[in-house]
DNA sequence: TGTACTGTAATTTTATTTATTACAGTTGAT
DNA sequence: ATCAACTGTAATAAATAAAATTACAGTACA
């Protein structure tokens, strides 16, 4: 996102970006779709084709993209176990944990909100 | 933790925590070794042996167990390939994240700090 | 009509995580 | 003294997840 808000007229490759990530355009696309779906970015098919930003940089918070990256679960993670349902603790650990793992994702996310994707890279 | 918190006095086995995580308990000693270098857990070897706290349970913040768990990586990470030197963005896109990401990691530490195993252990 | 793209699915490869096996050393009980 | 139940740790195997690759239909430009 950086990469696109330095270059926010042209169409950007895929190609390039993975370039540039050093990665492979296929995951590349995989995720700009992600994006493209949250219209933070535009893509153009064909020849001379690519993505640029939909909107300005600076209308872009960086908790957007965390929500994104994020998904439904949690920046700090439950195990991917069941705990043992016959354990007093184990019972309640994943439940107490979440609201836990909630609040500090709530943290995260107040933090990011606080600064837009242009001021990230003139940081640069 | 949380089991241990809530068995002060008696030496818990590694297989019976291993029972109530559902996980291996080779792999709970291993945990736990890490535990005990911070000497927040002490053990004992042999027939009735096991783990228990070190220390009460209100000594031990959670911001202790978080540094542990976290080592020297972020809770956003990286990714695991060196982005393009020769690509100006790619060039300083890490070292601008990482700054990014130690803030966010401070900001989850210094939440973490506020609570002790023994206040988490009673919203059980 | 060829070239350079996106978009997406299917598959293979690689990396990481977790489990298993093995065994030396310790402690307590009989 | 010896057996049983542990810790501690290493080495290996199995399972899982992540990433790369291949493939191809569709689109736009020239």
């Amino acid at each position: 996102m950086t990469l696109l808000a330095d270059e926010p007229n042209d169409f950007v490759s895929s190609k390039y970006i993975a370039g540039s990530l050093n990665i492979n355009p296929v995951l590349v696309r995989k995720e700009l779709a992600e994006l493209n779906k949250l219209h933070l970015i535009e893509s153009k098919e064909g020849k001379g084709g690519g993505v640029r930003l939909a909107i300005p940089a600076n209308q872009i918070r960086l908790s957007q993209i965390f929500q994104l990256a994020k998904g439904d679960d949690h920046v700090l993670g439950l195990s991917k176990n069941e705990p043992n349902p016959n354990c007093p603790i184990g019972k309640n650990i994943n439940k107490n944990l979440t609201k836990l793992y909630t609040d500090l994702d709530a943290k995260i996310e107040s933090a990011l909100e606080k600064i837009n994707l242009e001021e990230f890279k003139n940081q640069f």
